[in-house]
DNA sequence: GTTAATGCAAATGTTTTGCAGTATA
DNA sequence: TATACTGCAAAACATTTGCATTAAC
């Protein structure tokens, strides 16, 4: 396949490990890492079919795997169908997600740090992950609720 | 059918919306107060066969998504497939999930109203609902890992 | 008696899997 | 060259829907 496709930042994060890096695992990371925010597997899957129209959604999904097992990405799912994946190089953010139009604001949270420690010694976790995830109405859905 | 399940505390919730008061919801609405905790559409289910063997999957669907739009049910989106329903009634609490054996604890978690606050203020939202999700591994499944 | 809710079966949509062929190391 | 990865098609899931029947009002 041709080599338009630059794999040097994959190198860095595929090669540590034992995995392969191919056109298509270059592609999905590349876009994982512009495509600012969430993207579900659909969403990522046609991104990919614009720079590869040979891709598979198996591909896809299984990649998806891989790289959530190699905890490049994290999974979310703060949506009702879909669960979303995005890099886990952006900075520490939460989810505000809008009933009315779906809309998701990230906003940040230092108190989940402290909130983590205080759980973590009241149950003698070792805590991997927090996630506050609020949902509401936006000041726009909010104005046109209002008759 | 028979009228061996009461449908008193049923009436009082349904019946203030327009909705039918069936053997059905009775029973699942039951179901779901008494279930300490976390169901999803399957285990409702099969609970729900062992008093009523008739009952159908769509009709436990049906009602969890109607329960849900009523109000009396949250939907939590904290595991990789399943979506879980609990009575909305059920105290304020947030949710520790360990990726070794899948165990779920409730810890309560106060400093979330504050958030909620802030973060309202903030982006003037409404904000409807807060959802602390942390993962990590109990101290049973920490144990298995050291060898 | 009307009409909403049910049960069944079929449809849908997402995610997974088997396998032969292909590209990477 | 050896084998991990891909693409395709089919399978496996959970969830939804159409429709005739049944039960609640």
């Amino acid at each position: 396949m041709s080599g338009s496709i630059k794999k040097g930042g994959s190198r860095k994060i595929l090669g540590s490990s034992r995995q392969r890096i191919t056109t298509q695992r270059a592609l999905l990371l590349d876009l994982l890492r512009q495509g600012k925010g969430h993207m579900d597997a659909d969403e990522l899957y046609h991104k990919a079919r614009q720079k590869n129209p040979q891709i598979s959604l198996s591909t896809v999904y299984r990649n998806l795997q891989l790289f959530k097992q190699l905890g490049f990405i994290a999974e979310r799912h703060f949506s009702e169908e879909h669960h979303y994946y995005e890099i886990k190089s952006r900075p520490e953010h939460q989810h505000l997600l809008c009933l009315g139009c779906g809309r998701v604001i990230e906003f940040s949270c230092p108190i989940s740090q402290q909130l983590k420690e205080n759980i973590s010694k009241q149950y003698s976790f070792e805590i991997t992950g927090v996630e506050v995830h609020m949902t509401g109405f936006c000041p726009k859905c909010l104005q046109k609720s209002e008759y």
